[in-house]
DNA sequence: TATAATTATATAGCGTGCTATATAATTGGG
DNA sequence: CCCAATTATATAGCACGCTATATAATTATA
């Protein structure tokens, strides 16, 4: 280990969104797009952007701009709330839908490839640390 | 644990480099610039662009933009190498030397934070486990 | 030696993150 | 009831990743 952990922390993330970015490419989607339909699929309530900026830890500039990209390509769509206009309701179209399993294996797929060799015990300590760096970080900012 | 692995390690990156950004903008850097500025200061050897495109994985236009801004504050130089006119030799300029021990402290200080209240048995099992997954993204690309 | 392949750098254009700011709708207080 | 504060969404502009492509210099080969 000639690196420092920060190093391994933004190569893995990287490398991981390049590859997850490449088995959804043929479906013309990205990682942050379809984690987003992924979420709107699940959920059973209505949901408004605010909902993805909560959910995902987003601002809403970046919400809306994925949002943007969604709706050009027909994936989702936006409609203005009846009950309180400033919220915009996000649906999911019928193209979206017809893909969502797609999404979801090539998601469990690349998790899989991230642990394979990997022991229980190693893993479960692996994801005690993990929980301890993110309180670390989320405990400097809040 | 309710979110997958990945999330986290999107999420860690994120706020790291977000920490990271805060603790530099006094001195006008970033992250990934500052990450340049002490490789350049380390290297004993003459360093061009493309050694910087291999040490920290990054593609051509990647480093080229970065390198752009560092040239534009003045933070570096770019000349021509004289062995071989396709080379660029990059040189720190006196105004980032001065600043490179504040760099490496603001460095150091976080991934202290990073790692607070984490045992070395700990510590050493989820460095094995950062380093197994490096290699299983790695190997799934070369 | 002339041409082809390789190498280093640069440019165009895109997605995803951010901050700062604007606008419109709703809520709340005087 | 009206004005101020809050809330949801949108826009502008930036940094840093990327791919695809271009250009110039060098190296290798026919």
């Amino acid at each position: 280990m000639d690196r420092h952990i920060g190093f391994y922390f933004k190569k893995i993330f990287q490398i991981m969104e390049k590859n997850m970015n490449k088995k959804l490419e043929k479906i013309d989607l990205t990682n942050s797009q379809a984690s987003i339909l992924i979420y709107l699929y699940k959920n059973k309530e209505i949901v408004n952007q605010r909902d993805i900026e909560r959910k995902f830890e987003l601002t809403n500039p970046t919400v809306n701009g994925i949002l943007n990209r969604l709706e050009n390509k027909d994936f989702i769509k936006r409609t203005v709330s009846l009950k309180d206009a400033r919220n915009k309701e996000i649906h999911l179209t019928e193209k979206s839908i017809s893909l969502i399993n797609e999404m979801r294996n090539e998601a469990k797929q690349l998790e899989k490839e991230l642990i394979a060799g990997i022991s229980k015990e190693e893993l479960n300590i692996f994801k005690e640390v993990l929980k301890k760096v993110f309180n670390n970080l989320q405990g400097g900012i809040k």
